[in-house]
DNA sequence: ATTGACGTTGACGTTAACGTAAAGCAAGCG
DNA sequence: CGCTTGCTTTACGTTAACGTCAACGTCAAT
């Protein structure tokens, strides 16, 4: 079987349990296909999963992950939908270079911190 | 009184709540000075804020935040645990590059999910 | 002197994002 | 055949980060 996962084949590619990928199923967020009870994962499953737990690393809720995976994968053809769609999308990529900022502020201030840190290790007292 | 705030001073500026800056003194992360029971709030205070919430927006848990502001305001003038805190700096700013090379991931994918809409839009059928 | 704005300390409530434990089915292996 | 391993559902527990009262003090202004 190429192409499909199991739950604990993706559990352990990405290091979560299998709880935290059934609880997501839960929330909507991925739709396995079953072979009798059992969850199979397809490649495009595995991209969701892969979307929410970036958002996870930074900061994201589910519900905001759940709009990226809806950028990512569209359920409508409706050009409404679909502009308000990419209105999202902007608005997103704003949240996303103002987060860029403030990553390069605390940067900058880490590096004060460090050069603090170093003086006052070298030159004591 | 310059330099000093009260506790709704900060509320306002910041937008958030008084609860959540008494909340953050429970945890430890401000320590304000009193003027019979009512707390004030210096510029070091300040900043602290700042520091927390900013963590905040890049998704970090208070013991994070925690850890940036010892970070800023080392407690001791050990030579040791200032090494230790030298190396404390080194993994934060590790960890942060790896959140802004998180960020460009998820803006290139951004683009390309612009791109599709753009296309599906004009181009539909 | 009372009103109203602002402050205080508890104490309990809430939500998101899972963890954990119970109980059971299904397949493969010795 | 029984055992183990992996999957399933159901359900209750947990933690962080606050929100939301309640009950009270205090100071300036009307």
């Amino acid at each position: 079987m190429e192409n499909k996962f199991s739950i604990s084949d993706l559990a352990s590619e990405f290091q979560v349990t299998t709880r935290t990928i059934r609880f997501y199923e839960e929330k909507g967020l991925l739709t396995p296909v079953r072979r009798g009870s059992v969850r199979l994962y397809g490649p495009r499953e595995r991209v969701k999963l892969k979307l929410i737990l970036r958002g996870r690393r930074l900061g994201f809720s589910l519900d905001e992950s759940r709009d990226i995976i809806e950028m990512y994968d569209p359920e409508s053809e409706n050009v409404k939908q679909l502009q308000s769609l990419l209105e999202k999308i902007h608005e997103k990529q704003g949240q996303l270079e103002a987060q860029k900022k403030e990553v390069n502020s605390m940067l900058k201030d880490l590096k004060i911190a460090e050069k603090n840190c170093l003086d006052a290790i070298s030159h004591p007292g």
